[in-house]
DNA sequence: AAGTAATTTCAGTAATTCTTGAAATCATAG
DNA sequence: CTATGATTTCAAGAATTACTGAAATTACTT
């Protein structure tokens, strides 16, 4: 049971691309060889495939459902822990962004919300103080949008992206925009602004 | 010249943020000092606000550099380079999620396309391949999304963002969705499913 | 063209992260 | 309850990545 060469070429890829932002190059490659398999695999093929140690085959598993990317199954008559990755691409990508949102986002949030709280006391102090507020200003606005789109079914979600700047030269033509008015949680930020 | 404790509780979040993904403590927090400064600082004052090495600070720039993220500047009788962040943070974010796709994406997507040339030969090679398939088309509507919104001048966009799902519903009631058709660059791949 | 200031490179060291086999834990079956 | 199979933990070693000071390079200035 070993990888063919298609499927051993993209999980290299698939490797080498992991570590290029956080995650660790064995994560990177268990996570590709369950995503190209036609079947649940058990932590045994993983290690066959990949020739990596059970117990790093092992850890990288705990990592890959430690962020909800990979499930656990169970096969009849077998007590082995199967798994899999979602068949439906999109609600990999889904998760994929609410975690990193939930990890690299929202303690960014916090802290710059903790952070304005405190008064500036110099001129260097000032201008700090106003480029974090410009920022969570910024970030604010982002997951707002993508809490709303979060929320669309897939096929919505999925037309709305085809639309592309469509929907913009739509709103253009009818001054849509300007009709329909901002979003409710930036009502705050904007409305001073006279929207 | 030291950093006052808001800049420096940001800074030392910000180095730890970074190391989350790709990016090195030490230069997540030469950025945030050039981010939170109200004038472009030479590689000496970074040395003096965050300790490291004067070496250790221009191969932090240089990667800084490399991304696009920080910028430099000389003044008038001083030869000196200075750095600074784009005063834009809109500009921040383009400059990011361009770098991001550049690295990150792009060199998927051709992998994809190229593991795709190949013929698959068994069963789970053929299932292998429609998994990859299926992961092209997905990254392909997602970067043409992407392209048609970096094109948008900064305050159209920040409109758009700010409608969030609003603008589905308006879709919706109208049914602009099927009046308007789909984009252009996705059209081969949806023409067949009858749109 | 020699001198000086600024920056970069580089090789060694330090620190961190990864990987492993062995031992421990957990779970099920007899 | 014991035995067996499966999984996880852990501590040590291996590999990688980060950091530094010294030396080299580059770019001005006189």
């Amino acid at each position: 049971m070993n990888l063919s060469s298609i499927q051993q070429e993209f999980v290299l890829h698939f490797g080498e691309m992991g570590s290029r932002w956080g995650i660790n190059r064995t994560v990177g490659q268990i996570y590709a060889v369950l995503f190209l398999s036609d079947q649940p695999l058990n932590a045994d093929q993983i290690v066959e495939k990949l020739g990596f140690s059970r117990s790093n085959v092992s850890m990288g598993l705990k990592e890959l459902q430690a962020w909800s990317l990979v499930r656990m199954k169970h096969l009849p008559d077998d007590r082995r822990d199967y798994f899999t990755t979602p068949e439906d691409l999109w609600e990999i990508v889904r998760i994929l962004v609410a975690e990193r949102k939930k990890r690299e986002i929202d303690p960014t949030l916090s802290k710059l919300r903790e952070l304005e709280m405190q008064t500036p006391d110099s001129a260097a102090d000032r201008h700090a103080h106003e480029r974090l507020s410009e920022l969570r200003e910024l970030i604010e606005l982002l997951t707002g949008w993508y809490d709303d789109m979060n929320r669309l079914e897939t096929e919505r979600l999925k037309q709305l992206l085809a639309l592309g700047a469509k929907i913009q030269k739509l709103a253009g033509k009818a001054d849509i925009l300007s009709m329909v008015g901002r979003r409710k949680s930036t009502d705050k930020t904007t409305a001073e602004k006279g929207a």
